[in-house]
DNA sequence: TATGAATGAGCCTTCATTCAT
DNA sequence: GATGAATGAAGGCTCATTCAT
């Protein structure tokens, strides 16, 4: 009768539906993360969640919406929280440090998390076109446009694969991140994101070819000083300055 | 009790019962490649390899040993045509190439097998100590001993994270790998693996030597054919060779 | 609080009540009619009636009633469509047609309420002591009547069994409108029920005395227009009207 | 080892397995004449086969199968029953009353199996293509082609519409036994026959046209006498002999 | 009075595995 | 050794109905 209880006559309900939602999703995550989406049962999660499997299909369509639904609040909570930081990062070593190491976070926040999608990403001949696939999409956007802009900013190299160098830099992350949680490992999320950024920008060579380019200098010089009369000219510095490991 | 008939209770079962063997092995590979290891049910198998869901559990223990077995089969053959191939090759580079080609062969002429290996790698939190792992290690060894060797000799960073640079390597290779077979792309796997060496052991930052090493490949051309009349050998063109492989 | 406020609580809820039983009335009558009783959801007909499920529960017992309202809307409405003119024919023969056309016009005017009808009067055993018996029961009243009072006026056979007549009209019509019905075709319900009722009162005999009521006829009419300048009345032409009605 | 107990190992399991599908089958036929195919359960037939769920659907691919079988079962015994027994009958009116009294003898014998394909062919909307209608179209083909012939033979009308006729011959069978089976009335078949056929072969009439052909002649007579002189052609006899009831 | 979240029993179907023959 | 019938547990999902608000 009063405007309070009105109010509560019209929120309550939503409020209880939105609570459920959430107890429900909880529930689901825990136990997708646990086991792949086919041997996840709906009962378990209902029970996790302490309601019964009919009232799971009064809140989501099914099985794989409850599923989908899990991913979204993740990535929709991944994005939100990325966005605002990697705006701010202009260089593009910065943002590939930026966004490995980012990553690599969420393997030691939600390492359940993490296992999930690496699975669930392999699991499905139908992974494309699936919830996973785009959200996934929005996400590597990220590492698409450092990469683009850090061609056009002449930072990489012209001719660079791009859909090559996403897939290393993920492909990477992921066998990284699935081999340390298999071993049950923790580990510096910043310090391992600095020498995977090294190793993809400077690659792994010692370079044979300093000292090739130490050799030809050395013959160039002395055959232009002999045929042309002026010295070769010498190379610039070679080598970055290493941090981390 | 003829002499047939005895040689036949003697030797026959042998022979049929490896034969056997080989069928329901053959069945349940392109089984396990078309679904998932849940999906995938001994009937079916039973069904392909004509004979009964009870014979397979006289030669099998269980679907998941019947499973292993396909692995192991798959394995073995693998690591046998590489090896005398491997043993062969020296330098770093050159193995490189070899084994991410080979690997890249792989999705190439075994697509179904390739994809259930990613998809089952990912498939079960047991995968440490599961047949699989162990087999992944027989074969992953080919690129740890190759980047070891490669360190020792000089031709790696000295400070190369070994596991590191392994993940980066088989991530590169399955992330690529998923996108083409999911998009059904196909693609040359040599020019893609000489692509990939290139930039994991390059990087994928702009050198300024690059610029300097054409500049002075092309004065010592200059050079040496008014000297010499024959250019000089130098490296072949540097950065990834785009076109072919 | 205000006049206008009194005015929707004493008479607005009325209104408001008979339209809503309206409204689930109209909307449970397109979905029984799509669909088999146990096949029909109450959550369907709510969200067809733009209503939730518990307030069908406020105005019908159960699912059970809502089913049962919606045949006795029906029927009402169907008798009392026949009873006036029902009471101005006379003769059996033309009661008969008349009937029968009006039967088969449902089939053309609301073939999903016929199918329903005639699929649920089979679906229960214990359809005897249902609404829907009840329903029928009225409605064949019809038939009852102009044949008892057909024998009465001895213008059907005094050893009619009525019970089997009233079944041979009601099976007729069923199966024949169910097969129209099923392979979509379309029908003159005129036309058709002439058909039948001649089919009903004649029989399918071969009886020689039709020809020689033609002959008969042909003779008369020959000799009293050379008499008396006029054809004698005859009953028109026997045997059924196989072109229109 | 003796030929015997090899047979025995050989057809034991065959034996066995027919034993079984015999049981559900039973099973089956007594539950889905209680109830209508959605509602009766395959846990229910189960349970009244002694077995489990599962077995179920070893013998039979789904609840459908099962049903189907149920009726082919039915039907190939009915029509191999009638069959013999009708190609003996020469006689439009003794075939009628023979296949007539035989579907009366169903609701007799059967009664469960009657009610239970009435219901199911009115359930479904997609009853036709379904196998319980390419039963009954091969059951009805016995009435289709008395009518064809009696036709032919000139015992049956010219322009009798069959496929009507064939609906007032079940139709009337159906509702008759319809209700018989519902009021738990038993009857005697053969009466019921012969009343049945009388009623659809010479109609219901008193023939009002007896009367009128009796004015007719009358009328005729006393014409062609002033006129010509010659007495009209009196009409031939009229009525059956009326068998039964 | 109307709401709509929650219930909970029940349904059909699948499948790895066993075991008597 | 091979067979294949039988098991029985489990799974996802639906829906009429109730009841606190």
């Amino acid at each position: 009768m009063k405007p309070a209880t009105r109010e509560t006559v019209a929120t309550q309900p939503k409020r209880r539906k939105e609570a459920r939602r959430s107890e429900i999703l909880a529930a689901a995550r825990e136990v997708f993360a646990s086991k792949p989406f086919e041997g996840a049962s709906v009962s378990e999660i209902a029970a996790r969640a302490s309601c019964v499997e009919g009232t799971i299909y009064t809140v989501f369509r099914n099985k794989r919406a409850l599923f989908d639904a899990v991913l979204v609040q993740f990535y929709d909570a991944l994005i939100a929280d990325i966005e605002p930081h990697f705006n701010l990062i202009r260089g593009t070593r910065d943002r590939l440090r930026y966004l490995v190491a980012r990553h690599l976070r969420i393997a030691v926040d939600s390492p359940d998390i993490a296992s999930m999608i690496m699975r669930e990403s392999r699991a499905h001949s139908v992974y494309f076109g699936s919830t996973l696939h785009a959200l996934n999409r929005r996400y590597s956007s990220f590492i698409q446009r450092t990469l683009a802009e850090g061609v056009e900013r002449g930072e990489l190299r012209a001719d660079l694969d791009l859909a090559l160098a996403r897939d290393m830099v993920f492909g990477a992350l992921e066998h990284w991140i699935w081999n340390q949680l298999a071993r049950r490992r923790s580990f510096d999320a910043l310090r391992v994101a600095e020498e995977i950024v090294s190793m993809l920008l400077e690659g792994w060579s010692t370079r044979a070819e300093a000292a090739e380019f130490a050799t030809l200098s050395r013959r160039l010089e002395r055959v232009e000083s002999k045929v042309l009369g002026s010295p070769a000219q010498t190379r610039p510095q070679r080598g970055r300055p290493r941090s981390g490991s």
